[in-house]
Order: structure tokens, then sequence, then C-alpha cells
DNA sequence: ATTAAGATTGCAACCGGTTGCAAAAATTGT
DNA sequence: ACAATTTTTGCAACCGGTTGCAATCTTAAT
């Protein structure tokens, strides 16, 4: 089929040992082999099979990318960050969907044919024990976007979802709400569990505040409307910390159908800052976790941890930051 | 590192060959060697690699899955479609993000350098000159979403866009529109380019129509939003054909910021029939891209174009369709 | 000019599989 | 039981590279 390093080793009238050490930095050529290797390169538009390379380094320079949240899209933002970031180093990202599936099986199997040098898994609704999985077949891996724990068995980046929690908590009651609401994501996800856990901490340490907790039955628009629209007709909360930007607008739709509007009558808080949170019809108040130094540090992470195979393994947390919209009642 | 055939091989007592030949069908072994086989593997926690394979095969059942579009939230679920069909293909995607770029080379080199099966450029703004250049290095290619010609140089899936720009004119001609807009996407996408004709030839045929024809900078919200905000201070159309659905949101904020309404004051047509376009609070009206059947169909050619390599370019459209919301008004 | 040290080169074995071919084994027919 | 088929098996070469090693060539030092 294509062009092979014999063919360019015959053309250059050189070994084939020549021709491969010009293509591997830190090999001894000559400059003027050098020259008539690349020149018989070019000649027949000759380029290296990384992959019958990889079977002797060991390297492919291949890196799933795993996610199961291609409905968010937070995550069309978070894959455009990972696969730029991948290609700037030299990786090459194997995408993998994991929507409907929470066995590592398949997706560890196929990944270990293919020799991936590592694996990074993008999700904020997959248990540790997905990536754990990856991590005991000997295959680096990072958890980004994964759940904090102070001895990961695997390496994770992401925020703290527990400070988050607090943080939304302390937003709110700065704002004098004095009924609150908190509309979480479903009930078992690792995020919505730690949110609250901060959440509720702060609260309770609050005087004479009201709270009423929910949970939606996905991080979607619908789910966060249908959580909504069913808050505001038993008694809503002056104010709601949403699971992410997504539901909180489908909640504040929820609030439009009623006839209601935010801040004015009932005040949203979400998390993320995805891009639409910004479009100033919607100019949603809400919590930025700060996505590309997220992937960046994943990316730096993963490679870190396939040069050293028995690195330690480590939790790297951002903090956020609430951004100032329209959707709570000012300060 | 991992398991190799030859470590299975002399588990099993048998040689190299028998174990390569339980793991390729159509390969004679008998069904006592293959069990033997079959436990050994079980065993040892053998998975076979299928790089080296691809060595000698000349299949490596990865596919080049490449795009600029990640901007747009409709390309998160394109990238949904696609993962998901070519896993069950038993093809893998090798995601690379062209943001900034226009020029194949890169790609082209890299793809190469891992040998994909085959290549599929999944972008409406992308120039078909792109996808030829892998034609050209005699890779299967299909450019999904791409540009029509009825004499296609590569294997091309999408819409008639002609015939979107006529459905759309034809859907604000029957609902009385008598000065009518054309706010297309950037001036130079050939999307744009087709769907304006075809939108002009109808509005041409018709009696008694103002047209006004302006362009967004981007398929984005941004672009959609200013646009729209431009058009809103000099004599607006009494309804637009807008580029895509993200511009039309984009064009909605506009005309709520001005104190005005959808459908009320000014009608909206988008194109897409992203997921967004149904949420309650934006309602949109809009011209629906089959994106299912064009995913399908262009996973379909492109195993179709790498089993018979000299295949004739062949173009598939599918038809678009109206879907009735709440952004114009009724018939 | 001679020699020692350093740089460059090619040979050949290897990475983890596949496959054509001929030999061996199993099956069929008589 | 024996020959003719058919199926299964292992050998060995190959896919497209890399790399340790020893041989050869340069360069620098004396």
């Amino acid at each position: 089929m294509a062009i092979t390093l014999k063919e360019v080793a015959e053309r250059a009238g050189v070994s084939r040992s020549a021709v491969s050490r010009t293509y591997t930095d830190g090999a001894s050529v000559s400059p003027k082999t050098r020259k008539k290797v690349e020149k018989a390169a070019k000649e027949l538009g000759y380029s290296p099979n990384a992959l019958a390379s990889s079977l002797t380094t060991g390297r492919t320079k291949l890196i799933g990318l795993i996610s199961n949240n291609f409905h968010n899209p937070l995550f069309l933002e978070v894959f455009d960050l990972f696969t730029r970031r991948l290609q700037e180093k030299g990786l090459r990202p194997l995408l993998v969907n994991l929507t409907d599936e929470t066995d590592p099986e398949n997706s560890l199997r196929m990944l270990k044919q293919y020799s991936v040098d590592g694996v990074i898994v993008a999700s904020s609704t997959l248990l540790p024990e997905f990536a754990k999985a990856f991590h005991d077949a000997k295959i680096p891996v990072v958890h980004s976007f994964g759940r904090f724990a102070s001895a990961p068995d695997v390496h994770v980046v992401g925020v703290d979802n527990v400070e988050c929690g607090r943080m939304a908590a302390r937003t709110l009651l700065a704002r004098g709400y004095k009924h609150i609401g908190f509309l979480g994501g479903p009930k078992g996800a690792t995020s919505t569990i730690d949110r609250r856990a901060g959440f509720m901490e702060v609260i309770g340490q609050a005087k004479g505040i009201k709270v009423k907790v929910s949970n939606a039955a996905a991080y979607s628009f619908e789910a966060g409307r249908a959580a909504m629209l069913k808050e505001l007709k038993a008694s809503p909360a002056e104010a709601y910390f949403c699971g992410d930007d997504v539901m909180s607008i489908g909640a504040l739709s929820a609030i439009e159908s009623a006839g209601l509007a935010a801040p004015e009558d009932i005040g949203i808080i979400g998390l993320n800052d995805m891009e639409m949170a910004k479009w100033e019809n919607i100019n949603l108040t809400t919590i930025r976790q700060p996505i590309k130094q997220i992937v960046d540090s994943s990316v730096e992470l993963v490679i870190a941890a396939l040069e050293d195979r028995y690195r330690h393994p480590e939790a790297r947390l951002f903090s956020c930051q609430v951004m100032e919209r329209g959707t709570l009642r000012p300060l």
C-alpha cells in the first residue's frame, strides 16, 4: 500500500536502520545520510507507520478518551479542549462513547487491544470504580471531573464539589434568602452527593434558614424543568442551587412558563458556567468550573503517569468561582 | 508488558498459528484446540494486539473523524451518533479537531501514520477540497454535512441545501410574509451559498415580495445576535430565515433585547433542529436535518468505500422537514 | 603519521501478530 | 482395512518498523 521504510532505504542507498534513525530523535545519524534519506522520503511521499513502530517501542501515543456525557453542551467544550491539548502534545484521542454502559469491561478490552498509552475518563457521573478498572489493568488513567478523595485509587482532576456546595450556600445566604432550595442532579451521582453535603453544612450553621432538597432525574433541560415545575406547585423556595447549568436553564424555563421571573420571584444559581450561561437571554448566575485548567492538568497528569507508571495516585482540585449574572438578586 | 500470543500458545501447548487462528474468523481450527486456546487465554487474560495484526492484514479498524465544529451544540449530537454507530460496526473513531486550520496537510499526515482505514469529515464549513486531499491520498473518505455536487469528487452525505433554502422561502411565503430576510451564516460557507440560492430562487418567482440579505460572521449565538441587532436598527423584515439554530437563538435574544417578540413582531425560522430548539423557552420553528440518517449513512458509506476502493464517488442527500413551533406566525 | 576516542553505520534479531504451504490427522467412501 | 478426501496443524516467512552490537569511519590528540 503505502511507502515503507525499506523503499526509502533503497532509494537513498542506505540501510533500513539509517532511515529509521532519521525519524527517531536522539538517534545517531550523520547530517549527510539524513539529507539523503529526507530527500528520498520526500520524493516517495513516505511517512513512517506509527503503529509498526509502536510494536517495538511500546508507545502508541494513543490516549483513550472515555465519556458518557454526550448530551451536556459543556462536554462539547470539554472535548474541544481535550482534543486540542492532546494534539498539541503529540497524542491522539481514541474516543469511546459510554452512553448506556457503566461496566468498564468492554472499553477496557478494546483499549487494551489498541494498546493505548493512557486513558482519560471524562465524566462527572461515572463512579471511581470505573477508572479503577484501568488502573488495575496497569493502564495509566486519569479521571477528569471525577470525585475527590483524599487518598484516591486513581489520579483525579476536578473541582472540590463539597466546596462548590458551600460556595453556593454562602452566595445565597449573603443575598438574604431565607428559604433556600437544593435542586440536585441524579441522586446517585457523586457530584450531587458531595455538593449537597457542602451545601447543607453551611446552611446548617446559619440560623433561621429553611431548606428544601430535591433531585432531578438527570443533568438535563427536561429534568431541570420537570423538577422545577413540581417545586412551583408546592410552596417553592426563594432561590435554588441547581445541579448544573443545563438543569438551571430548564428550571428557568419552568419559572417563565409559570408566569414568574428570575430573579424577581425565584432566584437560580447554576454550576459549570458553560458558554450558554452568558448568552444574553439566559444570563445565568453560576459557579464556574475552570474546565480549561482541569483539561490541561488532566493531560499533563496522564503524561506524567505514563512516564512513571508507579506514580502515586493524586487528586488535583481546582477552585471554582461565582459568576455574577442576572438570576440572583444583587447583594 | 501485556500477554502475547506466544505465551498463550505455550500454555495451551499448541503453535502460535493455532492461537492466531482461533481469533480470526473464517480460519480453520478444530473445536478441541480452540477450547484449549480459549482456556489458556482466559487464564492469562490475553487479548490480541489489534495493531500488530493490522500490520499483516492491512486493516486497523480505525476511522479518522475530523471536524472543525466544536462550538456548535448540534455537533455534540453528531459526535454522539458517530461514535456510537462506529462502535456498533466495530470501528474506532480517532478524533481530529481541526479548529483554526483549513489545510488538510497535518491531519492527512497524522492519519496516514496511524493507517486509518477511512476518514469521515464531519463539517458543514470545510470545503470539498479538504476531503479531496484524502481521496487523492487513496484513503477512503466521506464528507458528512458537506456540499452537494451532482458529480462529486468524494463521497458526500448531507442535505440538499438549495432545497432547504427553497423550503424556508416557501414556508415564509405561505404564512403571508411580504418583507422577508435571509440572514445567512458566514458568506464563504458552501452551505450558506447554496441555501441562499434556493431561497432567492423561490422568492424571485413570487410577486411583490421584498427581500433583504445579510450574513452573520459565524454560525454562532453572538454572530446571530449581532447580525439581528444590526437588522433591528434599519427597518427589519417581517421574518427571517437564519443560517442555523444557534444563530436563530442569538437572533431571538436580540429581538427580545429590543423589547420585541417572536413571532408577534418578527418571525424566525432556523435550520438543523438541534435538541435545544425544542426547549420550551426557545421553541424554535426550524428546518430539521435528519442527522441520525446522515450519520448512519455516512458510516455505511465509508465502510462500503473501504471494501471497494474504486467505488465511484457518490452523493447521498436526505430531505429536510419543517418543524412547526412557535417562532413563525401560524399558517 | 599514529593512535585513541567518538560518531556513524549495517547486520540481524526482535516486536506481536498473520498466512501460504506442505505435512499430519481425521473423515469419508468402498 | 485401505485409499481418497477433507480438515487441521505447524513451519517459516513476512508485515513495517526498532535497537544492541560489532565493525567502520571521523575526528582530535599526541
